[in-house]
DNA sequence: GCCGTTTTCGGCCCGACTGTTTTCAGTCG
């Protein structure tokens, strides 16, 4: 059983909790734990078979207690929690739906099931169409009305939007912004400031003297659907693909307070609120106080001064690792766009790619990369017209050829080479040892059973000729899930055997993710961002590449491609 | 359910907004 499969089943008993009214810190507790065990580099199913005592060892983790750490060995143990079947008994699984509409509540869910037997989207509609639920007790006309637009996101929008392509609605509505009569200033929050992978919804911060011009103008933006709430200083609109924008105006000597309050994360929020408390003092989006006084809020910086901290990168606010790293004074410095200056996984018309190699090149180079390698697919790709043995040995003539073409930069004659179904690589290993760079990756298989993936990949690894796996998973956020594969196991071969391992900075793919660069970074695997480039504008990916690994607190020497191809030769060499 | 150089019991972050209320509960972030 997973971290991210026991995580699951927390999670679902925190919601089941809820919806029966549970002590709230309970429910909560359950939440924490499901949090840290997905963040979790180690693996519990490890940590359960390897240990003479692993309820003691598992209470070591933050968070977790004797009844949690029983519950957690009962589930890698047999693969199934009474606790959480008891739970399922009570109540319908259809009814956590219900939890999932905007402006609903457990208490309000709760009573829609008891009073109205509401047991599924479909029954609350049918309730709200028919006014009964306007009739009990607590809810009226405007709630039933909420709760029928809730009902349409909630069947509608339920994904999250790309990083990629939350950065272009920020980028859309702060020039939509621009110039509104006294704003002063206005950043993005939230988990797009933080840089996650994937957005729930957008949050900006404003300083102006009146708040109203912003407000105004943000309503009348042409993507608003709906005005969902408006207050004084609050606003949340809902645009026509179902994003939620929430802005907030503060005045100036608050800004500090509040964009660190909504960048979040709420857990890392809790940690800091918590450490407050403990020192007499009070820390609220407006500043930070000693009884009534306020002693910081104008900058970020000094709110987490006052509580001695330093101002930690929104990338790592996750109350993860960043307050014992602080504590121990070992922030890393992480890891900056303008350290990459090479890209070792991209193609050209050879296979699918949109670009000739020349292009590519000069596309490279105009970024200010110093080395790139052409890695086009093998054969066993046919639907990308990969390459056999004869077409790769002409292709990487065609690469000698047009690199000649070029100073400044060192082309590389590469090859993303298939790991078959049944085990075994695309290409024989007389070929593969021609080549300059070759990375290793599953395209076909993927739903086979976790045991033979990680085989695959394990003796990908093995192989003298393989310098890297790309695309570790296999993951597209938001259209599939990544396959089954052991990924402790995966790391402990490419440390064993001396291998990189690919962070693809394709926005939709991000594998490996924050948790798993992390753990990669720990056991001192090097990591090699990549973009899988298809086209000239697909080299500017790296930036998301580089997000990813600033959330998993890589610096520039956990990561390959910063060095110079001479030294990465030295590193593959193992020397 | 977790946690502890103030505590093994009694805390657990904090405020804005809405709707259904005549003073507050529920939801959200």
């Amino acid at each position: 059983m997973t971290n991210n499969q026991i995580a699951t089943v927390f999670e679902q008993i925190a919601d089941l909790l809820e919806f029966q009214g549970a002590n709230a810190f309970r429910v909560r507790a359950y939440r924490n734990a499901a949090r840290v065990i997905g963040d979790s580099t180690e693996s519990l199913d490890r940590v359960v078979d390897g240990s003479e005592d692993p309820v003691k060892e598992l209470q070591a983790i933050e968070g977790i207690g004797k009844d949690l750490a029983e519950k957690i060995e009962t589930l890698v143990r047999t693969g199934a929690l009474p606790m959480l079947v008891e739970l399922q008994a009570q109540v319908p699984a259809s009814v956590l739906a219900i939890l999932r509409v905007p402006g609903l509540g457990p208490k309000k869910a709760a009573t829609l099931f008891k009073e109205l037997h509401v047991q599924s989207l479909a029954d609350l509609r049918k309730a709200c169409d028919e006014h009964r639920v306007r009739e009990l007790k607590g809810f009226g006309a405007k709630t039933e009305e909420t709760i029928l637009r809730g009902l349409e996101t909630a069947e509608t929008a339920d994904k999250r939007l790309l990083w990629a392509v939350a950065d272009e609605r920020v980028q859309a509505i702060r020039e939509h912004l621009q110039g509104v009569p006294g704003l002063v200033r206005l950043e993005p929050a939230g988990s797009y400031r933080r840089g996650r992978e994937t957005i729930g919804d957008l949050d900006f911060l404003a300083v102006a003297s009146d708040p109203n011009p912003a407000m105004d103008r943000l309503a009348a933006h042409p993507e608003v659907a709906l005005v969902l709430a408006r207050g004084e200083t609050k606003m949340s609109v809902r645009l026509n693909e179902g994003l939620q924008v929430d802005l907030r105006v503060v005045p100036e000597d608050s800004f500090g307070a509040a964009w660190q309050y909504f960048t979040g994360s709420k857990d890392h929020n809790v940690v800091l609120r918590g450490m407050a408390k403990d020192r007499g003092l009070k820390i609220n989006e407006w500043g930070v106080y000693r009884g009534e006084k306020k002693i910081a809020g104008a900058t970020e910086e000094d709110v987490y001064a006052t509580l001695d901290l330093p101002c930690f990168l929104p990338e790592i606010r996750e109350a993860r690792q960043e307050f014992e790293w602080a504590k121990q004074g070992a922030l890393p410095r992480l890891l900056e766009v303008e350290d990459m200056v090479g890209d070792l996984h991209m193609h050209t018309t050879a296979t699918d790619g949109t670009a000739t190699i020349a292009e590519m090149i000069a596309a490279a180079q105009a970024r200010g990369l110093k080395y790139i390698a052409i890695t086009d697919h093998s054969k066993r790709v046919t639907m990308a017209n990969g390459l056999n043995a004869d077409r790769l040995v002409e292709h990487w003539d065609h690469i000698e050829a047009a690199a000649a073409k070029f100073k400044g930069i060192t082309v590389l004659k590469g090859v993303e080479c298939d790991i078959l179904e049944a085990g075994g690589l695309d290409l024989d290993d007389d070929v593969l040892s021609a080549a300059d760079w070759v990375v290793a990756s599953v395209h076909y298989g993927q739903s086979q059973p976790r045991e033979r993936i990680t085989a695959r990949i394990l003796e990908a690894l093995e192989n003298p000729h393989v310098d890297a796996i790309a695309h570790p998973t296999g993951r597209l956020l938001n259209k599939r899930k990544a396959y089954e594969v052991d990924l402790e196991a995966v790391f402990d071969a490419a440390a064993k055997y001396g291998k990189f391992l690919e962070l693809n900075a394709n926005p939709q793919r991000l594998d490996l993710d924050d948790v798993a660069c992390a753990a990669a970074k720990r056991r001192g695997i090097p990591i090699v961002i990549s973009t899988d480039a298809h086209s000239v504008v697909g080299l500017g990916c790296m930036r998301y590449g580089v997000l990813q690994a600033r959330r998993a607190g890589l610096t520039k020497e956990d990561v390959v491609n910063t060095r110079a191809w001479r030294d990465v030769k030295r590193l593959m060499d193992g020397s």
